[in-house]
DNA sequence: TTGTATGCGTTATCAT
DNA sequence: ATGATAACGCATACAA
């Protein structure tokens, strides 16, 4: 407790009334007389009186906390798309009077913090971000009763816990055969880690296109890691560069997908007209141009876009939801479509772009 | 507490001690007996002891958790910046055993969330962030008798707190003086928002530079605005598509350096020898090619660098520091200077450059 | 070296 | 409608 500050105790001396009182009438009980509700609540204004926390926690068991683990060595976390959707989940959190809690660590020791979470009661629930195919924390916090949500989904039956994912697979799907629509047939995939349970079911959307339109997929054509920026800049310039290089670009997220541009503009390539770029857009915050007037500009990326900070927000709701619902309700289970946002990225093949290019580099 | 969890008293019970003797051999008090240390270790680890956090809190009045306030409306703090800072403050918490405690705020209601957590006790200190000139932020926390550091600084004088700040004046001087030995003179400024002191302090040594080498500043090519991408695509395509374009550009941020890029991209310039770009690099893991064989290839940015992830962990090793130091003990203060680094997107003027300039569009 | 008793600031139970 | 009293789980001054 800070110097000087006022707990129940004095504020209930001050008031004439005993403590319980006072607690009653600030917690909102209803068999309170509404004149001396009034009093206290004045009171409590007035010195500033502010409950504490620990001793709050202590007494109901509730931590009004809510904890993220962040995976210190893959710095996947550690970027654009987790901080929108933390700024999101903040939003609701401070709403509800919830704290966000965040524990930075390595892999290995992250079991140890759900652990740690679950018997310290220090949160009373957590946000799994990250997933991957069967993943163990699942069956880690099903075991321990923490409650939990998961950012995305970790297996095809997915049906014991909660769970807010994109549609990645039809989304996938749905930019490919976008492209296809254009004429394209070579297509890059420009893919994020293929062990992350979303960029799997990526990598099986832009295959569905492909197997749909009886185009034949090209290994040559498709990479997966950390999606940065010099990452799409690599593969863009390795792919542009080559003899038979592919007319358009299916990106995971806005970050590679800058770096493919800044390849084009060294080669001289322009996007839309030369080559064609799709991306998957998380309307990372930073990316957007201040709107002017209301309303958004023209995107520049054609994308399929879902908001990263909208799902941060539901996610949160979702948790919080199912901390005051009974242990044994049924999971709460969300898939979102993403939308087809037509940028200035894209554009019809043009014939000359099969061959041979005369770069102007 | 989660279902089942074992406390002290359950502990102390199977262990046939007292709660004390327990308490006093898990928190390494050196009177304890080594032989029943061990078995009171052995017993904790077994059972899988954990103590509550509220509990502990409530006894000690440590919260052992630090908050950081995150200003809602100006999207500056969600972005990269903002978490690669907390990624490393997170990781000293952890190193530390602290909890990381994040609200998401409106503005007007920071000075609510600071007076929350200094009279609930829910944090033992809090790290500044953007601070603006004459910040009302440090008189209210002196006054709350909330332990704080500053990342960044208020004002010149600076001296009744503890902040820790890169040399921003300095390192723009020394990157437009490096432009003026390159031989250019017009030198466009894309500067973050001037209400943000550390944008102030960039801008006087962007003057300072001017001033030095007897070069007159030119209104019509100093900038302000959100460090988005966009924001730097905007002001590029403005600037050299204008009859008198400068030769170079000074950015504050790789991010709207991004947008110069692909503005330069879109009208054929190539970065380096059409025009030169120099950044301030807060060393933004995403954008960090993954280094290949140890170490770190050539960068792509001319950049003053300086590591706001590594400032992370210093602002927070210093304000853990000050927690447990005595209240009235000096301020800490830290001034980094910020490093330059040659890559290679500045190169010297070209006499062509000067005049009109055929676009390749 | 170990144990007893008390306090931390709430909320909740049971009276009145 | 209000009050006395007992938890909550730990740490610590004091006693032995």
């Amino acid at each position: 407790m800070a110097r000087g500050a006022v707990n129940l105790k004095r504020l209930s001396q001050v008031l004439g009334l005993s403590p319980t009182t006072v607690s009653r009438a600030l917690n909102g009980f209803p068999e309170v007389n509404e004149k001396t509700r009034a009093r206290v609540v004045e009171a409590a204004n007035r010195l500033n009186y502010r409950p504490s926390a620990s001793a709050a926690s202590l007494a109901t068991g509730k931590a009004r906390a809510i904890g993220h683990v962040v995976p210190l060595a893959e710095h996947m976390m550690i970027n654009p798309h987790f901080s929108d959707f933390m700024a999101g989940a903040g939003e609701v959190y401070a709403q509800f009077g919830y704290e966000m809690l965040i524990k930075v660590v390595a892999r290995e020791d992250e079991a140890d913090v759900y652990r740690d979470f679950a018997s310290r009661s220090r949160v009373d629930g957590v946000v799994v971000h990250g997933p991957v195919t069967n993943d163990p924390r699942i069956p880690l916090l099903n075991s321990l009763g923490l409650p939990f949500v998961v950012h995305g989904r970790c297996d095809d039956l997915a049906s014991d816990y909660s769970w807010l994912d994109v549609n990645n697979r039809r989304a996938f799907c749905r930019a490919a055969e976008f492209l296809f629509d254009l004429g394209h047939r070579r297509i890059a995939l420009v893919n994020g880690i293929e062990a992350m349970n979303f960029a799997g079911r990526r990598r099986r959307g832009y295959e569905d296109a492909h197997q749909a339109r009886g185009v034949p997929l090209d290994a040559g054509l498709m990479f997966g890691a950390d999606m940065v920026e010099p990452y799409g800049y690599r593969v863009a310039r390795k792919l542009l560069e080559s003899a038979d290089p592919p007319s358009a670009f299916l990106v995971a997220s806005v970050l590679p997908a800058m770096g493919v541009i800044r390849a084009m503009g060294e080669l001289g390539l322009k996007a839309g007209t030369d080559v064609s770029i799709i991306a998957f857009d998380d309307d990372l915050s930073f990316l957007q141009a201040p709107s002017e007037g209301g309303g958004r500009g023209i995107p520049f990326f054609t994308a399929m876009r879902s908001s990263i900070r909208e799902a941060g927000r539901r996610a949160a709701e979702i948790l919080l939801e199912r901390i005051d619902a009974p242990a044994d309700a049924a999971p709460r289970q969300e898939l979102w479509e993403a939308e087809l946002v037509i940028g200035t990225t894209t554009g019809p093949l043009r014939q000359s772009a099969g061959g041979r290019r005369a770069f102007r580099v």
